[in-house]
DNA sequence: GCGGTAAACGGACCGTGGTCCGAATACTTT
DNA sequence: AAAGTATTCGGACCACGGTCCGTTTACCGC
């Protein structure tokens, strides 16, 4: 990676929450802050939206999984290297595409009502937590597909890592014992697009059946 | 693809036991099956060999994250169409090269003896293979992890839907109640090479504890 | 307006995975 | 041994993600 300061993405998800942070570990903010970062030049704000703009028009006419970089350049008449200075890598682009849904999905369970936001009982929340991103996952399945990074960094993007400490928290308030790092990856793997794209697609398994196996999980793991 | 016939990959992991396999859906064979593939040219299988070996030492030298399949091809003076036909793809020449201790890990849990192989209470079966899986898995994580394919494809290569067939299979055996097949993913996921390599190496977690996460893991699912 | 400067631009360039197809060659048949 | 054929070979070729760096341009102080 070059020395430039890191891309800017987008305008960063959403802020952070009261929700403790668990651990936090390796470097990196769990989410992008939203703080001021320095404001952009008018010609790179007119190129991002320009961008954005060609970038969903190509991913509704071809789907995302057919998103080149030069096309979207191309599309959107600016150079290439435009588009990686303003999202980075392919993944950002896709996932530039999918800020506004996910800050929207992320507000609900951090500050939104109960039963999903807080003033619930945890294991509630985590039921209806687990339906409400299934839910998700399958709204935007084939964009979070093509966004999935390689599997090495898997865990590392913020959502992933928010959705971690949110069930971890979850868990440790609902007092479940054993280790509550580990059962947060455990569920969390249930919530996965990957898996839930092999088994309602490649095995067409109805997503009715994936949120029964949900509650059910949570109903084993959080027993006593 | 092209109308040729697909690659060997490998001479075929082992043989199908009597495990019963659950469903089989998607077309493709369970394991590539061992049956008598028409015999190898005999350039072909000397091509085969050497680049084996080439790829070996480059892996051993600079890692298989490295590894490119031109300087495999070079490496074993070939040309680098004769790489592709031969493995198909970068993950079948990765997986070519684990393809030994597979079926040795393999053969462990489907014919070797008890309380790994056949002849234990499914239970217990569980609690060892998720331990067998998981030092499996360290020893070889960096070649499994460059081996991993795209995320879509996460749940098809054959020895992953081993693994879920065989804990579908022990689940059942158990007669737990619940969705089996979800379970069973649910359990495959806690058996995950990027979830092991995350929480050992960016988190610096000790594969003890991951293994007690196992444990734990199932006496919670398997608790009636 | 006018210069100075930091930021943004753009497209040539590179590495790598994967394909293609004419040339070469190992086996078979007579 | 010679001819025939199916298989394999090999490297030119393509697409795409990502980088680099000389050029352009928006903003800031005057």
């Amino acid at each position: 990676m070059t020395p430039t300061a890191p891309p800017d993405d987008e305008q960063g998800h959403s802020g952070q929450t009261a929700e403790q942070a668990t651990e936090q570990a390796a470097g990196q903010p769990l989410l992008p802050l939203a703080g001021q970062t320095p404001p952009m030049r008018a010609d790179a704000a007119r190129n991002r939206t320009r961008l954005l703009e060609a970038a969903a028009r190509l991913v509704a006419e071809r789907g995302p999984e057919h998103l080149t970089m030069e096309a979207v350049a191309a599309a959107a008449s600016v150079g290439k290297g435009t588009v990686f200075r303003r999202f980075g890598d392919r993944g950002g682009l896709l996932m530039a595409l999918l800020d506004h849904s996910e800050r929207l999905y992320q507000e609900s369970f951090l500050t939104g009502p109960p039963p999903l936001g807080p003033g619930a009982p945890p294991v509630r929340r985590l039921e209806e937590f687990g339906i409400a991103t299934l839910r998700h996952l399958a709204a935007h399945r084939a964009l979070l597909l093509a966004a999935e990074p390689e599997a090495c960094r898997r865990f590392e993007p913020p959502p992933r890592r928010l959705v971690l400490t949110h069930l971890t928290a979850l868990l440790r308030e609902a007092d479940v014992g054993g280790d509550a790092e580990l059962l947060a990856h455990t569920l969390a793997s249930h919530l996965d697009v990957a898996l839930l794209h092999h088994l309602t697609r490649r095995r067409g398994m109805p997503l009715d059946r994936l949120e029964a196996g949900w509650l059910d999980l949570v109903a084993r793991v959080t027993r006593t």
